[in-house]
RNA sequence: GCGGGCGUGGCGAAACGGUAGACGCAGCGGACUCAAAAUCCGCCGUAGCAAUACGUGUCGGUUCGAGUCCGACCGCCCGCACCA
């Protein structure tokens, strides 16, 4: 028998045709069977796809189609992240428009996604920067803006004074802006802010119950919220050292236990009490503009020597009156944090200690190892900065850590000073208020109207949106909003005097931090969301699987979190708080690196790799020079270890490329892309193709379920469920690579059984059987590689369209075997297989296991004292 | 510095505390072919003719039994990083 080559461009294209014209993947939210929502991080649209949206979205689609075939009401919608940066660049690089740049990028890659065969809804496709949907997203400012979750503040930022913008730390190299190449500056500006600190303390409890989340970005995100227990703690400041108006200094601390190791307090240099004591200290002053000039940039900090100036400014201790210590302004203290201020402990904090020794102030130990000898005890190069015992400690003397610290905050709680108590708790976190102002045009317009008499004033309403200009030239630097006048100046809206536009817009990463909620009624036009479509009983919120890179572990996803909480607040989700129930992270793409003699990199594409043996050379394919093989890293432009999905589709075919990122690695560990696995790949679509036309011919037409079966067709029918069970559990787990492996192994089954036939016209037992493997093994594949499904179901002449076929159900008795095969070890070690009745009591098995003549000869002579019966798993035989 | 993760054949990897290496890739041998490709069959941790012994980074522990659990160490990767 000859069947055709599988040729993927005739079939790939004519199946996504049928999928469109029957409107398989068009979603109703009045759909009465149960939903599941699958979606996957909407892309940038950049220009081109490339393997890691081809693994993301191939990931996200499998878990739509297996839900689908369910019998869910499946939700699995594409967007475009829009607005960004890179159309801004694009458009003062090649002159063109973002908005057009950004739209034709949005066309291209809807074609390439479109040409993997995706069963997305792509009816309710949005694109952040279409006025449609900013629209929205203005109106929920105005609405956060009033619930008091929105706040214009100053703030320090990193400012670029050539490109007149500002930049995120990433962005500034030495100090200096990456494109300019000017000296960045650190600068005070009003900007708008997200009081996303508001949530805290649920930001962090919510976490608990996120039970679909990877640890590893629950752990990541509370470090990030960072909260601490400590103690708000006023120092008196004595009369004659401190500058006018300041009688005290408030500081933050989590460990009061060490109170009595206090040697000197350092504040901020922007602290109000350095500043005043700069006032009438031109030294101090400058000493405070050094410090603002220091770099930025994580390796800077992190060399940065610690410095301080004393300010003349003397503190009293709150425990003994008599003691006074000096107040240092130092360059390590953050303004944002605490109060900005500090009690100085050498012994027990490093920095602290590092400071001490370079102005050679005391160092007292007062926590020490529980084993240690306090007469002894004393520290060197190190803090020690662990919970231990108490010494030179006064009335803490001998009390743990965590006692001193109940014993100190207790006398501070009730020690009073100017009518009020000198110390009081609090929980701290790291967390900062989201800053979302962008001096940047391809960003969602920030809704408000600055006047003169009014300040800052919403946008009315029903003027929403406040559309993008799109006239603007990007001749000059800075914001091209902030110089259009016929944009920039209005009137006020509520005394109507000339007023002007905030020229700012909204960083990108508020447009993506409520898309997953646009997608459940993309259309309406009058409200963000459709509370009876959004959540709650007749809604689709939360997300049931999100997929996406690990990357966002707290940017996009602790966004999300905060925008369901606020959208709650105002009235945009009826309950839901936590946007996503099951998160997965899946790893990268990686590829080899070539480079030339010159060390140029070099695309795969342009070397070919010879074999001899266990040696693999590599060759230039035009110029047949040598290449050097470097080492696998993730798929980048720069390094050019890229392969176009475009390429793989084009000459292997979308399932091929989707088998293939499938296959072999754990979906959250990064797959290795090879053109040998590729191969691999593509030989089984072509194996399975084989294989369905060769089952079609020898099952012949469907058939009633005969009465028994003879061995090989009980074999086949049992490897045949075992499959499929295992397939459903990997499915529901992700484990994708595993779910590979059992289609291997069914399909490895069909074509022993049929070898091992004697005839080409079977009984009807084995065709029954044949049958009923070949369609299962295709709807195993078919969420995987769905052409190929297609086409296979066809072949088997089944009815309609796998796509919209039910998933096939396990027969139970089929699971268990009759007989098994249990390993035998004596000692833990394997000696022996004992094969008995799978319902053989131990008894019995005891009873065979003791005549083994194997078990007696490992046993050495020695008695049998105990025999270990692990049920339907193993037998171990001590002696 | 703090926090987390991971170390298994030539490679990617499997393995409820229960036969280590399923499945794939590469490789080797064979069949078919004038030949090649494709396809099919077989082999494929190490040593050994074999029986067998040894093998999951290293060293210890718990257990009838450890890749898996506990402790220490070595190595690699990731996140945060002057957070008081």
């Amino acid at each position: 028998m000859t069947t055709e080559r599988y040729n993927p461009k005739d079939v790939e294209p004519r199946w996504r045709q049928a999928w469109d014209q029957q409107e398989l993947y068009r979603t109703r939210n009045d759909d009465p069977r149960p939903k599941y929502y699958v979606l996957e991080m909407f892309p940038y649209p950049s220009g081109r796809v490339h393997m890691g949206h081809v693994r993301n979205y191939t990931m996200g689609d499998v878990v739509a189609r297996y839900k689908r075939a369910r019998g869910f009401n499946v939700l699995h919608p594409m967007g475009w992240d829009a607005f960004g940066l890179p159309a801004e660049n694009a458009a003062r690089d090649n002159k063109v428009n973002p908005r057009d740049w950004t739209y034709a990028n949005i066309a291209s890659m809807k074609g390439q996604l479109k040409s993997m065969g995706l069963s997305l809804d792509w009816s309710r496709e949005i694109a952040t920067c279409d006025a449609s949907y900013y629209r929205h997203q203005q109106a929920m400012f105005l609405d956060f803006w009033k619930a008091g979750l929105v706040e214009r503040k100053s703030a320090k930022v990193n400012w670029d004074p050539v490109d007149m913008t500002v930049l995120a730390n990433e962005q500034v190299i030495d100090g200096k802006g990456w494109r300019s190449g000017a000296e960045v500056e650190q600068r005070d500006l009003t900007q708008w802010f997200f009081k996303i600190t508001r949530f805290s303390q649920e930001l962090l409890d919510g976490l608990d119950g996120l039970e679909r989340w990877p640890d590893k970005v629950k752990l990541m995100q509370r470090n990030w919220i960072g909260r601490s227990e400590g103690l708000m703690l006023r120092w008196a400041l004595t009369a004659q050292s401190a500058p006018d108006g300041f009688t005290e200094l408030e500081i933050y601390t989590t460990r009061p236990d060490t109170l009595f190791g206090a040697s000197f307090m350092a504040v901020a240099p922007d602290h109000p009490l350095a500043r005043a004591a700069a006032a009438s200290n031109p030294a101090l002053a400058d000493f405070c503009e050094m410090c603002r000039r220091m770099g930025t940039s994580a390796a800077e900090i992190e060399t940065a020597e610690k410095l301080g100036f004393d300010t003349g400014v003397r503190a009293v201790h709150p425990l003994d009156p008599e003691w006074t210590l000096p107040v240092y302004v130092a360059n390590f203290i953050l303004m944002d944090y605490g109060t900005g201020a500090i009690f100085g402990c050498p012994s027990g904090d490093q920095r602290d200690l590092d400071f001490a020794r370079k102005y050679a102030l005391p160092v007292i130990p007062v926590v020490m190892p529980a084993d240690a000898d306090a007469a002894t005890f004393a520290i060197a190069d190190t803090a020690f900065t662990d919970d231990g015992v108490m010494i030179n400690s006064r009335f803490l003397d001998g009390m743990k850590s965590d006692v001193a610290f109940e014993a100190v905050t207790q006398r501070l709680e009730m020690a009073m000073s100017g009518g009020r108590p000198v110390a009081q708790r609090k929980v701290n976190f790291r967390l900062r208020d989201w800053l979302i102002s962008r001096q940047r045009y391809w960003g969602c317009p920030i809704p408000v109207i600055h006047c003169d008499d009014c300040g800052a004033v919403p946008v009315p309403r029903h003027q929403l949106p406040v559309e993008l200009p799109s006239d603007v030239s990007f001749d000059r630097p800075g914001n091209p909003l902030d110089h259009h006048p016929a944009w920039k100046h209005c009137d006020c809206p509520q005394c109507g005097k000339p007023a002007r536009r905030e020229t700012d817009t909204m960083d990108t990463f508020v447009d993506s931090s409520w898309y997953f909620a646009r997608f459940t009624d993309p259309a309406n036009e009058s409200a963000p969301t459709t509370l009876s479509a959004v959540d709650g009983p007749s809604g689709w919120l939360p997300v049931h699987q999100y997929i996406g890179g690990v990357e966002h572990a707290i940017l996009h996803l602790l966004y999300s979190r905060f925008f369901a909480r606020a959208m709650k607040a105002t009235g945009h989700l009826n309950t839901v708080e936590e946007p996503f129930e099951g998160l997965f992270t899946q790893g990268m793409v990686v590829h080899e690196t070539y480079r030339d003699v010159s060390g140029a990199f070099v695309l795969p594409s342009d070397v070919r790799i010879d074999v001899s043996g266990p040696n693999r050379n590599a060759v230039h394919v035009e110029t047949g020079a040598a290449i050097e093989i470097g080492p696998i890293e993730k798929m980048s432009k720069s390094k050019k270890n890229v392969v176009d999905p475009d390429e793989i589709i084009a000459s292997y075919g979308a399932d091929t490329a989707r088998w293939f990122v499938l296959s072999d690695s754990p979906p959250d560990r990064d797959v290795i892309w090879t053109e040998d696995g590729v191969q691999g790949a593509s030989r089984f679509v072509q194996r399975l193709w084989r294989l369905v036309n060769e089952i079609a011919v020898l099952a012949g037409p469907s058939l009633e379920k005969p009465a028994v079966f003879d061995e090989a067709a009980l074999g086949l029918r049992r490897v045949t469920h075992k499959s499929l069970q295992s397939v459903e559990t990997d499915l529901e787990r992700l484990a994708f690579n595993r779910c590979v492996a059992h289609v291997y192994t069914l399909a490895n089954q069909i074509s022993k059984s049929i070898d091992a036939m004697t005839t080409d016209q079977p009984d009807a037992d084995m065709r029954f059987a044949l049958r009923e493997a070949g369609q299962i093994l295709v709807q195993m594949v078919a969420p995987m590689m769905p052409h190929l499904g297609e086409e296979c179901w066809r072949a088997l002449g089944c009815e309609g369209m796998v796509a919209s076929a039910a998933w096939p159900s396990t027969d139970a008795a089929l699971l268990v075997d009759d007989t098994i095969t249990l390993p035998v070890q004596v000692n833990g070690k394997k000696r022996a297989d004992v094969t008995v009745p799978a319902d053989a009591n131990n008894a019995t098995i005891e009873a065979s296991v003791r005549g083994l003549e194997t078990v007696i000869r490992a046993l050495e002579g020695r008695d049998i004292r105990k025999i270990i019966i692990v049920p339907r798993r193993i037998v171990n035989v001590v002696g």
